[in-house]
DNA sequence: ATCCCGCTAG
DNA sequence: CTAGCGGGAT
C-alpha cells in the first residue's frame, strides 16, 4: 500500500467545498460542454504543455476540419501535422499521436471508445493523465488526475510530500467516488485560477483556506518542476522550423531546406548537410517526415552523394 | 527567463 | 529511470 498523506478528518466537507466553489463559478471552455470523447481527447492532447487560452481557437478549427474520429483517421498525417504547426501548438509529435489514436479507435476498437482509464491508455499518446481526464470528462468514469496543477494544490494544501506515488494515492483518496467528472474539473480549476504559481487565495475565494497548510503558515512553495533547457538555438527549435517549412512545400532537397531554417546554413559547414540530415532522420524516425533518395541519379551533390528529398509524411 | 491540464522511447 | 520534444505568453 502506497503512502497516503494525512488529509483533514472531515473529507466530505473538503470535497463539498471544492465542488460548490467550482459549480458556483468557473471558466467556460467549449470542451466542458460535451461528453463526446473525441472532442475531449482533442482538447486534452492539445492542452498538454500548452496554455488553455491558446487551445480554444485551434480546438474549434480542428473539429471543423475533422469533425469525427473517423474523419481524422482518414486524414493524411501531413495535414494533421501541418495543422498543428499552423496553429503553433508545439510538440508536433502530439499531432501524430492524435492521428494514430483516431486510427486505433476506428481499426482496433471498431469505432467503440474504451470507457476506462486502462482501456484509454491503449491509445497512442494517452498516458495516465490523459486517460483519467477522458474517462472522467466523457464517461464520468475516471480516477483522480494528477498533473502539475494537482500536485501543487496537494503539496500546498495538505503538505503532501513531493513524490509521485504519494501524490497519486492522495489524489485518489480525495476523489469522491463516482464523481470524477466534476471533481477533476474542479481540482484542476483550483490549480489554474486560485492556486497557481502565484497563489490568489482570497481573490479567487479558495474553498480550502480553512484546511490549507500553506495558507496557514504563509509558505506557498510549489514542487520543483524540471526546467527545460533554453529553447532559443535548441534542436527543438530547428525541428520546428523544418516541419513548418515543409508544410509550405511538397518536397525539398536538403540544400534547399537548410537555408530556410537557418541563415548560417552551409552544406559543408558545422551546421550543414550532415547536421540537417541527422535532424531530418530523427523527424522521420518520429513518423513526422518522409525521407527519400532522388530517383534521378543525375542529381547528385558536390560530394557525389545521391540527393535526398524530404517532405511531410502522408 | 519561466511557465504551460505529459508522453514515448531508450 | 531520464532525455527529448515547440512555441506563444508573461
Amino acid at each position: 500500500m502506497t503512502d497516503v498523506a494525512d488529509l483533514p478528518d472531515d473529507l466530505p466537507a473538503v470535497r463539498t467545498a471544492l465542488i460548490e466553489w467550482y459549480e458556483a463559478d468557473h471558466r467556460e471552455f467549449p470542451w466542458r460542454e460535451t461528453t463526446d470523447p473525441y472532442p475531449i481527447l482533442v482538447s486534452e492532447i492539445m492542452s498538454q504543455q500548452t496554455q488553455l487560452g491558446r487551445v480554444e481557437e485551434a480546438w474549434a478549427a480542428f473539429l471543423d476540419t475533422w469533425p469525427t474520429v473517423a474523419a481524422l483517421a482518414e486524414a493524411d498525417r501531413a495535414d494533421v501535422v501541418g495543422f498543428w504547426t499552423d496553429h503553433s501548438l508545439g510538440y508536433n509529435n502530439r499531432a501524430k499521436y492524435l492521428h494514430e489514436s483516431a486510427r486505433q479507435i476506428v481499426e482496433e476498437f471498431d469505432g467503440e471508445w474504451p470507457t476506462s482509464p486502462e482501456g484509454l491508455q491503449e491509445l497512442m499518446g494517452v498516458g495516465p493523465y490523459t486517460a483519467n481526464a477522458v474517462a472522467s470528462f466523457a464517461f464520468d468514469n475516471g480516477d483522480a488526475v494528477v498533473d502539475t496543477n494537482v500536485k501543487r494544490v496537494l503539496y500546498r494544501a495538505f503538505d503532501v510530500p513531493d513524490d509521485d506515488g504519494v501524490f497519486e494515492a492522495t489524489a485518489s483518496e480525495l476523489l469522491p467516488a463516482g464523481e470524477s467528472r466534476v471533481w477533476n474539473n474542479a481540482i484542476m480549476e483550483l490549480g489554474g485560477v486560485a492556486c497557481g504559481k502565484t497563489p490568489r487565495c482570497d481573490e479567487a475565494g479558495c474553498p480550502w483556506r480553512a484546511w490549507c497548510h500553506a495558507y496557514e503558515v504563509g509558505d506557498f512553495t510549489a514542487p520543483d518542476v524540471p526546467t527545460q533547457p533554453s529553447f532559443e538555438g535548441s534542436r527543438r527549435q530547428f525541428r520546428g522550423r523544418v516541419v513548418r517549412t515543409l508544410g509550405e512545400y511538397d518536397e525539398l532537397a536538403l540544400d534547399d531546406l537548410g537555408p530556410r531554417i537557418r541563415v548560417d546554413y552551409a552544406p559543408d559547414g558545422e551546421y550543414g548537410r550532415e547536421w540537417l540530415r541527422g535532424l531530418v532522420d530523427d523527424l522521420a524516425d518520429d513518423g513526422l517526415l518522409a525521407v527519400r533518395a532522388d530517383g534521378d541519379s543525375s542529381e547528385r551533390d558536390a560530394d557525389g552523394d545521391e540527393r535526398v528529398l524530404v517532405s511531410l509524411r502522408r
